[in-house]
DNA sequence: TAGCACAACTCCTCAGACAAGTAGAGAAGC
DNA sequence: GCTTCTCTACTTGTCTGAGGAGTTGTGCTA
């Protein structure tokens, strides 16, 4: 009958289990009975029905608390973020940069560590550096603000960050381009400044430097 | 060095494998050392370094098959927003949340049109009305907040906003349900705030007033 | 009534054993 | 020389039993 079953047990359990949350047995953010009473439910061992969770919890659908339980997230399926840069006007996605940049720049202030201001500071130096490669110098630019994002510890502004980061260097690249020339002094101690603000815990002034700086950069575009 | 470590033993190994992937150590199509290996390797018992390779299985970044071993079949898995906000803490999307509604708030204040006006002044309305469910309330007030990051005119924040409501929805809900109350005046005052900010078009008070907003609304997590 | 200890429940990790499948080396046959 | 078969070492798949660790609700105490 069952011709071939090459399919491993915990595949399967996992193809069954995602059917019945998408049959509605259990609703979104509701806690799945647990694995000593799924497995013999199911026919099988306590570890591969561990492993048809993992594999689900991989793809986003279950997450799993230690002493809690086993709870579903979502029913299933993603959408395209990159279509929708691609799109967008770039005076759209620096607003977006403005946005981020701006509170994680506020956040930097009240939350980075010494280890961070390192990192930045190096950032800055390495970016005084290359001053004669336009592209090196667009890199370097982008390597010294996300060193400022990655010092507000926010997982999500960091990940936002990077989604903007391509769309924007090819639009820095070509403007900076069209003036022909880059890397001024001006520019570098605007950075400074900034930094001098994260340093001292000021998140007020951190914010708003970074904000006159985007917006600046803003003005510049086509 | 890492003091804290309330994340599983397998998603940690999963993380590290992750990154020797990225770091490419094996490329695509290869096959991973076996399990035997890897396991004493990052010291871990065989039964944790399986869940870790099914949690990547189900992330599409491994296959594995039996009696011949463990392949590579992605370097990186495409970026998942959705992933991205389920795993992450609900006050570092809340911080996201501010870093957008706030931009939004002071550029509404800015574009918004006499129809957009309309819009936001329906929705208050409209929220004003919802006082007894609590999820309808919840709806209501995303509304509210929609009709203002819509009369920004910026559909990067337009599409950032709707990317972590879901996400949002669910922890003002657990919130409100434990709180026990919700609907307040105060609230409903604020709200109006800062659509007359927005109507007189004063961006500094609208961004103020928001951010004042969802830092309140941040304090009252769990 | 408010606060706290505790017990029951949950997932997490390990170790050991055996089953099932794969791939390569080497023997056997043509 | 080439094909085919068999055997073997190695790999993943599965199960079980034992503790460890975190969460949650209950009931007792003050």
């Amino acid at each position: 009958m069952t011709q071939l079953r090459r399919e491993p047990l915990a595949e399967q359990a996992a193809e069954a289990l995602l059917e019945r949350i998408r049959g509605g047995e259990w609703a979104l953010g509701q806690k799945l009975p647990g694995e000593t009473t799924l497995a013999p439910q199911l026919g099988v061992g306590r570890s591969t029905i561990r492993e048809a969770i993992r594999h689900l919890a991989g793809r986003g659908v279950l997450v799993t608390r230690q002493g809690a339980g086993v709870f579903v997230t979502a029913l299933d399926e993603p959408e395209d973020w990159d279509q929708v840069l691609r799109r967008a006007d770039i005076a759209a996605v620096i607003e977006a940069r403005i946005a981020i940049e701006v509170e994680a720049s506020a956040l930097a202030a009240e939350r980075r560590t010494p280890a961070d201001l390192r990192a930045m500071r190096r950032a800055a130096q390495e970016r005084e550096l290359k001053r004669s490669g336009l592209e090196e110098h667009v890199d370097a630019d982008t390597a010294l603000h996300r060193s400022i994002v990655l010092a507000a510890h926010n997982p999500i502004l960091t990940e936002l960050f990077d989604t903007f980061t391509p769309r924007s260097r090819q639009a820095m690249i070509e403007m900076l381009r069209r003036r022909g020339e880059h890397g001024s002094d001006a520019d570098q101690l605007t950075h400074v400044g900034i930094l001098e603000a994260i340093a001292s815990r000021d998140a007020v002034l951190a914010a708003a430097l970074t904000r006159e700086h985007l917006l600046a950069l803003k003005a510049e575009l086509p």
